[in-house]
RNA sequence: AGGCCCGUAGCUCAGUUGGUUAGAGCGCUACCUUGACACGGUAGAGGUCUGGGGUUCGAGUCCCCACGGGCCUACCA
């Protein structure tokens, strides 16, 4: 390729175009009929309210990782494209775009507002489409195909009457958690908790018939308005004799009798609790056990209701201050103190939370978890990492019934219907023509919809085509892997396994793996309320897409949050330019080749390739040997992480081999046999670099898939061969062979670092060529050197390489030694003698001290007698060799000493 | 309150069943504008793994305690 080429085809200028070829493409679809082994995966839920962030680049990066991985391996592979949210965060955002436009959303009917949400949800799909290309995944979304559509509709439907035909879903007037803002009912995850510093209120009620007062503590006066019984314990001397009477609610002027529980703490407050059942959960139950009246205080906005009294119509926190300043008055106030308690805030609209009495649809979930647990323990389903089991367990066994109804426009509606007679409940698949108590035909539906979770919990069903037998259904349930973050562990990777195994029996998937979660800098959990998300979109375009890919798969080890930093991406932008570079080196100095009349497709045809390493010589050379071995072993590394799901091992393994070996050692070494005169030689040189450069982008595509699919179609391909993705994907290798030249190899690195590292220390000019003298104890490995001589001459700057057959004398010049090989640099100025002495002390002291530890390790009895062989052994051999180093510094530092 | 996780080089982090002188990237030092690459090359310095105790022939790795940091779950008014 010529070098202007090369040129306008800038690592960065790259990915937009095949980014364009995998939508054009669609490769990733899978063919249900297609034979072979079956990879399918779920994909989580893109959460197109906001702005993508990098804590869903990491998801997709690594579930296209191990799609283009199984892919490469031969597997039929299949994304379940991730649900859309349909819940409040959609909803919100809506409001807020109409308030924008100064529409008020209630003056809308609900099904222009659905109009509405479409219409947005269009504009922003356009978005997140176009945001996710930079990514380079499969960007098939799917929205417009399964958000609400008809055939989800139909399996919510499906599975809610068949869960109320069971009796699993009720509908219930329960204490539930109210948003105030938001104005719906949220389950129990959608309530977060805080830790805020508050007060303790401590209230005299006068006790009717005496001159006596019961005194109560409580965090929330305003509450006090709804007050039904004051509760104490059973068990309490101190309250014993007022059980049975009542008390005079201050304020209201209202009769409420004295109770007694045993859920009262006498060691806290004071012993007696003011009960309102219409607002404490703690309260509700025991209202429910004693029959107390329920009195809602509030309205669903927060304000304060009709029952309130004078206090009617008052925000509640307005309420409570009004409260408090009117008891003070009464003097009913007794004290108040600091204290800290932890409070109940909505997910999304960060108001507190209000406990409200109010009837709601109702799942039963300890039928349905109890399956659920089994198959965790007994490892049918496998969760990755471990330790996310215990919580998955601890989760499972407390659960509570889940509320499933929602106060929203937007989202499956629930399918009941009410006759407007007797409020009368059918429900069913579609809409019946009468109720099925009364036969009435006045019939209305239930204006909620349910919670997103519930229709997300159903993914694998409706994607698949469940309840019908469907091809795929059959192919890919189970799916292989469900693979996103732990922080939706509950709300949708158990859900879905509950759900999936009620109705089939069967898991939804065998393995969950769940990956870390990125932070910001600061350790903040990535939020796009706080602000605090990076938008991958302008890190890609900083950094490129590869580069961002690999950073996190690099930094993905499980069970450990991410923090990505512009260091971090910067190396991997590095890489990137780095493979960039070597592939220009290959083809810039093939063009040269070809002028010499050698064809391509003779150098690089991928059935070429696959015979690598070649011969030369009716033998493969030392180089050549060493590097295969090292492709051999790396393909084997990456392959068992990914298998592991441990990307960051992949990575690092590919990495280490593409910069430290291929670079590093490889290209540098076989350059001037790519140029040789003799055309044998040089063919060869050719054709095993590109055989180890096919391999190393092969292993690298899931990786880096833009820079490795425009690489790859730079090599010589079968005719009409498509994409890097797919071809196959390198095996695990051979690591036995070529060992010997592995072996010999690595000692001739250490030889020439150790005289890069003499010239070095001693300042020599790092083009000034040097005589070196060398000796190494391995008798073929000495004949290797002679054969490389060429090479180890260049890479060491020498002027000339003499092998001895003997150890060096620790005399003259500047040396290095192991245990392994002497080598010496005739050097005839003046070696900076105290630096060599100091270098030499510390060497020797380092040695001393790894000698005296194994010596007294060997020497042990019960060592010797417990540890394994294998262990014993290595630590001998290992000793004998520090030994013989340590004898060697020790006779330089010698005659250094002695001024020779 | 219960549970989980983390504390390893100046910084950000690896280190899967305990085993031979603990690794990477960035930063740092010295030298090198060498025809793939300064987003580069070569050589190097730098941790005893938060502290204490224990198990073990052997612990960064297992157990206990303390300190520091984070997260999740929880109806103590």
């Amino acid at each position: 390729m010529p070098r202007e080429i090369a040129k306008a085809y800038e690592p960065q200028q790259i990915e937009p175009r095949w980014a364009e070829y995998w939508v054009k493409e669609a490769l990733f679809r899978a063919d249900t009929n297609a034979p072979g082994p079956v990879f399918s995966i779920v994909i989580p839920p893109p959460n197109v309210t906001g702005s993508l962030h990098i804590g869903h680049m990491l998801e997709h990066t690594e579930i296209d990782i191990l799609t283009r991985w199984h892919r490469m391996r031969g597997y039929n592979t299949l994304y379940l494209p991730g649900t859309d949210h349909a819940g409040i965060s959609t909803q919100r955002v809506v409001v807020k775009h109409l308030k924008d436009q100064g529409i008020d959303y209630h003056e809308l009917g609900r099904e222009e507002f659905e109009k509405q949400v479409w219409k947005w949800k269009a504009d922003a799909g356009g978005q997140i489409t176009q945001q996710m290309r930079g990514i380079g995944e499969s960007c098939d979304w799917s929205r417009e195909r399964f958000t609400l559509s008809p055939e989800m509709s139909r399996v919510v439907r499906e599975v809610f009457v068949r869960l109320y035909e069971e009796g699993l879903i009720y509908r219930a007037t329960q204490l539930v958690n109210w948003c105030p803002v938001c104005l719906t009912v949220l389950s129990d995850l959608e309530v977060v908790h805080e830790e805020r510093r508050g007060h303790l209120w401590q209230i005299k009620y006068p006790v009717v018939g005496s001159g006596e007062f019961l005194v109560v503590a409580t965090t929330r006066p305003e509450t006090m308005l709804g007050d039904t019984a004051v509760a104490v314990n059973p068990e309490d001397e101190r309250y014993m004799h007022l059980v049975g009477k009542k008390v005079l609610l201050p304020l209201m002027n209202r009769e409420i009798p004295i109770i007694a529980d045993e859920i009262v703490d006498r060691e806290f407050g004071t012993g007696a609790v003011k009960i309102t059942p219409a607002h404490d959960p703690h309260d509700f139950a025991v209202g429910r056990r004693h029959k107390l009246p329920e009195i809602d205080v509030m309205t669903d906005d927060g304000h304060m209701s009709a029952h309130a009294g004078k206090y009617a119509g008052l925000d509640r926190f307005e309420a409570r201050k009004k409260v408090v300043q009117d008891l003070k008055a009464q003097g009913l106030l007794e004290k108040v103190t600091e204290h800290t308690h932890a409070i109940g805030i909505c997910e999304r609209s960060k108001t507190i939370v209000e406990p409200r009495v109010s009837t709601q649809w109702f799942c039963k979930m300890k039928p349905l978890a109890e399956p659920a647990i089994a198959v965790v323990e007994s490892g049918e389903i496998q969760i990755v990492p471990e330790n996310r089991r215990e919580e998955y367990f601890n989760w499972m066994r407390n659960i509570r019934d889940w509320t499933l109804s929602r106060q929203l426009w937007w989202g499956h509606r629930i399918p009941a219907w009410y006759c407007k007679e007797h409020a009368h409940v059918s429900v069913a698949r579609e809409k019946p023509a009468n109720c099925s108590m009364c036969g009435a035909a006045n019939l209305e539906q239930d204006p909620d919809v349910l919670d997103t979770w519930f229709s997300s919990g159903l993914w694998p069903f409706s994607t698949l085509g469940w309840p019908e037998e469907t091809q795929d259904f059959k192919t890919y349930y189970p799916t292989s892997l469900m693979i996103t973050g732990y922080d939706i562990l509950f709300f949708w990777v158990a859900r879905m396994i509950m759900l999936g195994l009620h109705f089939t029996k069967k898991v939804p998937f065998r393995a969950v793996y769940l990956h870390s979660l990125v932070r910001t800098g600061s350790g903040e959990k990535m939020s796009k309320s706080k602000g605090t998300g990076l938008d991958p979109v302008v890190l890609n375009q900083q950094y490129g897409t590869d580069a961002m890919r690999f950073c996190l798969a690099s930094m993905a080890a499980p069970g450990t949050d991410i923090v990505l930093t512009d260091d971090r991406l910067a190396s991997s932008r590095n890489f990137a330019n780095k493979i960039w570079n070597a592939a220009r080196f290959v083809f810039v100095n093939l063009e040269k080749f070809e002028q010499r009349g050698a064809r391509l497709e003779e150098l690089a045809a991928p059935e070429v390739r696959a015979k690598a390493p070649y011969e030369y010589g009716g033998e493969v050379q030392l180089v050549d040997g060493w590097l295969f071995n090292r492709l051999a072993v790396t393909a084997s590394g990456v392959n068992s992480a990914l298998r592991n799901y441990r990307f960051h091992e992949a990575a690092q393994d590919i990495y280490q081999f593409f910069w430290g070996d291929f670079c590093d050692w490889y290209i540098e070494w076989v350059k001037p046999e790519l140029q040789s005169a003799d055309r044998g030689r040089a063919i060869v040189a050719w054709k095993n670099l590109f055989a180890a450069f096919d391999v190393a982008l092969r292993l690298l595509h899931p990786f880096m898939p833009f820079l490795t699919e425009e690489l790859w179609h730079q090599l010589p391909q079968k005719h009409g061969a498509k994409s890097i993705a797919l071809d196959t994907y390198p095996e695990p290798g051979d690591e036995q062979a070529h060992l010997q030249l592995l072996v010999q190899f690595q000692l001739i690195q250490e030889v020439i670092v150790a005289l890069r590292n003499i010239r070095s220390e001693m300042k020599v000019d790092p083009k000034k060529k040097m005589a070196a003298e060398l000796f190494v104890w391995d008798g073929i490995t000495r004949d290797a050197i002679r054969k490389n001589n060429d090479a180890v001459i260049r890479l060491a700057v020498l002027s000339q390489l003499t092998v001895s057959e003997k150890p060096l004398a620790q005399a003259g010049g500047a040396m290095r030694s192991t245990s392994q090989f002497d080598v010496r640099i005739g050097y005839a100025e003046a070696v900076d003698l105290a630096a060599e002495k100091a270098r030499l002390k510390k060497e020797i002291e380092g040695l001393q001290k790894a000698i005296a530890s194994k010596e007294k390790q060997l020497a042990d009895d019960t060592f010797r007698s417990r540890a394994p062989e294998k262990i014993i052994k290595g630590l001998g051999a290992t000793l004998a060799g520090q030994r013989i180093e340590l004898q060697k510094l020790q006779d330089r530092l010698d005659q250094l000493e002695r001024g020779e």
